[in-house]
DNA sequence: TAGATTGTTAATCGATTAACAATC
DNA sequence: TAGATTGTTAATCGATTAACAATC
């Protein structure tokens, strides 16, 4: 039975699922039950049944699940297959890092362009992206509508820069400054990828070991 | 009362109240309710007494939180004040981008050294910290021991490489490989950023909005 | 068919919220 | 002092786990 509203704790698991499966399909695996999938997740497999009949129903008694099927199954609830566009903010070194290294494809988005201030980056290309001055970026998104900005920009200039994105139609920030945006406009939801929390975390974590 | 075993969920929040904190006291703000912190934070009241409580009383009736004296205690909950200090695995892009733009010392983490296989990366200096051979981990790390393992490496050597730094006694890994590492050794944590998961998350979350 | 495994309902467990006596 | 606000206990809510009829 679908549900109307998807738990988060759902929600952060399906990435998860989309990668085991997708490592499973890599590896010629067919077909695999809730308890085998539980086993090599850690999850249990009523939580992976639960976790599943929010969406729609994906096995066959007796059987399981089909591995292609169901990796499939995931990427469309995923809006892989939705053809999302982004953009970056903010050329320096992580934003280059984003722009050489992740593959944005392979989450099914596509960046079409990128954006700083700097002159000396202005104009230039990484992996095949070209990066247009900040100015640009309403003339820009007005011929290249984006549903997701990608913010590797200094702290001071983020939530200026999260609103002129809005502003622009973006739907989704992925933010990678350390501080949380204050987005008013209703429909446009903020990711955070706060290193410094994630280091605290584990500072926390191994600092409890005995 | 101090619990015994505190739950993820309010490990996850205690990087957040701490930057919050220290948002306020570099406002200059002396004092703050648990009701004024929980309106600026989107908690509410209760939570944030109930999440403290796990660690001690830290408040005054009547009054609320001394914001500098709380702020001290959660760093010193999330293990800021313990002198932790790091190593990086893999100075590519990103690693470069964590080694010159991040801050670990705002964290209370010390990086002491980087290690890459790239010949023309060894021996050069990002921020102050030196890049050596990889073939040198064992020996640097036993005249510099770390606790934690900074791992932005290709996927295919990110296990080996964390199952060296585990045997060399780090007791945390900051994983940015975009895998599950599988780490055996008792009391080893590791904090994964999987940057293709939290773009698929934003994805889902686009995909759903009406 | 018989065994396996699903989707779903019920039971349990844990986390969040509410309430309030204690007290600054 | 009186008002404010804590720490904690009790109540509620939500998420995970267990159980099982349905069925491939």
């Amino acid at each position: 039975m679908r549900k109307d509203k998807v738990s988060s704790a759902v929600i952060r698991r399906l990435p998860r699922y989309y990668r085991h499966l997708n490592d499973l399909y890599l590896a010629g695996v067919e077909r695999i039950s809730s308890n085998a999938l539980g086993r090599s997740m850690g999850l249990t497999a009523s939580q992976i049944r639960q976790d599943l009949s929010c969406f729609g129903e994906f096995g066959q008694q007796g059987y399981g699940y089909n591995v292609e099927n169901l990796r499939g199954e995931i990427s469309d609830i995923l809006g892989m297959k939705r053809g999302h566009t982004a953009v970056l903010l903010g050329a320096g070194n992580l934003g280059r890092a984003l722009l050489e290294n992740f593959h944005f494809e392979r989450s099914g988005v596509t960046l079409t362009g990128a954006f700083d201030v700097a002159p000396p980056l202005v104009g230039q290309e990484f992996a095949g992206v070209s990066i247009h001055h900040v100015d640009q970026l309403e003339d820009y998104l007005s011929r290249h509508p984006a549903m997701i900005g990608v913010l590797t920009v200094p702290h001071s200039a983020a939530n200026r820069l999260a609103g002129r994105l809005v502003a622009c139609g973006v739907k989704g920030i992925w933010n990678f400054t350390n501080i949380e945006l204050d987005i008013s406009a209703p429909g446009v939801v903020v990711e955070n990828v706060h290193f410094a929390d994630s280091l605290l975390a584990l500072s926390y974590m191994i600092s409890e070991a005995p």
